[in-house]
DNA sequence: CGCACGGCTGGGCAGTCTGCCCGTTCCCTT
DNA sequence: AAGGGAACGGGCAGACTGCCCAGCCGTGCG
């Protein structure tokens, strides 16, 4: 993980389109080098994919929220997660530590939809309690630019 | 948002080096109909880009957690994001309604570098208090598959 | 009822890029 | 000093892209 590495990285990120030749020649190196690059870094796991990222506002769905859920230790996480997953709204599923057990990122199409969603998750003999905090505004979405350049100089 | 463009997003999501050509092999349609998909789908900002999407873990960052911050209110939200956004480590921000204002993912290389990156988020006038969530487990990764379904069959 | 419109289809074109090969050079480590 | 890894420049066939066209079909409107 090197400077080339974050450049490389940097510039698939705001021109996905710019292909492996467009990068060795904006960055100077060959071509040979950037393809070698991006292998080693897919397979190192640092680049998990080049999926299409998908926004959920742009699909009907522009209420998010994040609930934090308080369930029923007895059997583990499994069923609750389990049932979770089967909400098409549910994105993001985390065990964590503090008040609370799991916390959940869900979307919905408004506010009272959101109440359905919400209906839907605790409508599980193994959640107790859920405590849901609306996203007025998203200041900054899920961005690791900085964090790579950050990885690269150390 | 028919079932054909689900169709397509989720081809491109389990294997984005198909290609327009290959994708619309798999799915039995004409080139030009994929090559049109995927354009309106770009335009209408379903698809937000084709970014590679990095993986903090692999970068040496295992540790998440998701803060949530209680601020001054004075003067607004801005000057504290201005100054999360500034640490590499800070991924997401959000304002949320609830106890707290604002909702923080971050992530660090272990639990000692975490206290560091709190104290670096809460080095700031305007940040009263930080209450910290550790994730332990992540069992969903912000997946959108179902969603795309749910959008395309209503 | 007829017609225009948008979308899908199949085909074709030139241009470009990819994946892979080679030999060479440089640098770091052993 | 020797070895290995990485980058370089070049080249090859193959495949894909972006863009064009004409034709067909269903929907909705006048």
């Amino acid at each position: 993980m090197d400077a080339l590495d974050a450049r490389i990285i940097d510039l698939f990120t705001t021109d996905p389109q710019v292909g492996i030749l467009g990068a060795s020649r904006r960055l100077g190196v060959a071509r040979g080098t950037v393809q070698a690059r991006l292998d080693r870094l897919q397979e190192r796991g640092v680049i998990k994919s080049f999926a299409p990222q998908i926004d959920p506002r742009a699909l009907g769905y522009p209420v998010t929220a994040f609930c934090t859920l308080e369930i029923r230790q007895r059997q583990g996480h499994a069923p609750v997660v389990a049932h979770l997953a089967a909400i098409p709204e549910v994105l993001e599923i985390h065990s964590i530590t503090g008040v609370g057990d799991l916390i959940v990122r869900v979307v919905a199409r408004d506010n009272a939809d959101l109440g359905r969603v919400i209906d839907e998750m605790i409508d599980d003999v193994h959640v107790l309690r859920a405590n849901t905090s609306m996203c007025l505004v998203s200041h900054l979405d899920h961005r690791t630019g900085p964090l790579v350049h950050s990885a690269a100089s150390s």
